[in-house]
DNA sequence: TCGTGACCAGATCTGCGAATCCGGTCACGA
DNA sequence: TCGTGACCGGATTCGCAGATCTGGTCACGA
């Protein structure tokens, strides 16, 4: 029963560096076990079959882009104004090109891969996500449609890049400065939080997030072929 | 020289009909020559080339929804409030199947069509609506990258549905009511606008979408052959 | 004078056998 | 017990010749 993390943590390395470099369909498990300096047979005692590599990659990544929401929620509570946290959110999704391209949906990259297995409880941590910030009263209550104006508004400076090539040419962080412009305006009131409540808010989201990262190793550890069968 | 207008529109009625079911590409002169009732050679005796007919198809669907913004405008001034005006434009882009490809860069539906010859006119229009916007005091005065953020934001949702069919299954109306919300409080001052001010904004964008009008329509003919050789 | 469709040539598609690739297995050796 | 790479077979790609398609032309007829 190999539980070698680190070997593990390498193969999915090479697998990111390649991904990144070719793509998913011209990658082959060869590539990877050889940039990873191990026989082809080792990858398949750590994954089951290719996709399951792959997916164990982007859930990583997912863990990690989420950490680093984290940490600087963790560092500055006011972080968890909706507008500071998208502005980080859209910054560190861009710093992660492996996310970036999962929020975007490149088919090139990511080949049939998308189908998030999104479990009950990821998707029910989400909903809870929307009620909690909505309640909060971080936001507007004149909001319609919460869930889908805000997914909307964001969607379109995570896509701009690509659909606008001619206006995109200021630096990343004025970009994310003009998306948190809209969030702070758009969807939070008018009037400064109150510090106390800002604190408390954080805590709440600070727990829904290791909440979710519990969940993406869950995740994580169930396409480890490892844990089956042997 | 064939100046039969009604002819060439009854071409162009075809050939959008024939691009909507069946995309750029699988489309023939002569299914559209043949759909209009009239011969092939027909076709060309108004556009140059296959390109040319179909660019002309897309202008005149520019126009035509152009015209319908300026024909609400006309009915009722308030609807120059940007907040307005991007609800009235998202509407009655998606009521147009061919300006919704264009907007969206459906690249299947367009073939390399995009090309569009944004005239130097026209980019220049399109600088004066955002100044004559961002002087008129209809705007924030304190968005940074007023363009880039504005196109930004307003991108999304022209393409929410595609990016997030899960959270899409509202109604038209209502996700434009979205967009709006968004655009009122990110992008406008609190307090409502003078009266007067709307007027006199809403004579200024009147005379600029006129004026664009006029631009697409000189393309439009620099696009018929008929002008050129004969 | 204006409209047409037969016609042309280049481009694209089709069929298909051969060659290659690659995910996944497993017998063997350390 | 754990790691490996030779090996298998299904799938994909390649090469290529023949067939088909289609944008664009133009001689002819109304």
């Amino acid at each position: 029963m190999p539980r070698d993390t680190a070997r593990a943590d390498r193969i999915l390395d090479a697998a990111g560096e390649l991904l990144l470099r070719h793509g998913y369909r011209k990658v082959t498990i060869d590539d990877v076990a050889r940039q990873a300096g191990v026989g082809k047979g080792t990858v398949y005692l750590h994954w089951k079959t290719k996709v399951a590599l792959f997916q164990s990659l982007l859930v990583r990544e997912s863990v990690a882009l989420v950490e680093d929401v984290l940490g600087a929620l963790r560092a500055d509570p006011d972080e968890v104004r909706p507008h500071r946290l998208l502005r980080l959110a859209y910054l560190v999704t861009f710093r992660r090109p492996l996310a970036l391209a999962l929020v975007t949906g490149d088919t090139e990259m990511l080949g049939a891969l998308r189908e998030r297995a999104d479990s009950d409880r990821m998707q029910e941590t989400n909903e809870r996500f929307y009620s909690v910030l909505a309640e909060s009263g971080l936001l507007r209550a004149d909001v319609p449609d919460l869930a889908y104006t805000l997914n909307a508004a964001a969607l379109g400076f995570f896509l701009a890049d690509d659909y606008k090539p001619a206006v995109s040419g200021i630096d990343r962080e004025l970009k994310a400065d003009a998306l948190a412009h809209t969030i702070r305006y758009a969807f939070e009131p008018p009037e400064r939080p109150d510090p106390a409540v800002v604190r408390a808010v954080a805590d709440r989201i600070d727990a829904l997030l290791t909440e979710l990262i519990t969940d993406y190793r869950e995740l994580f550890d169930a396409l480890d072929a490892a844990n089956a069968s042997r």
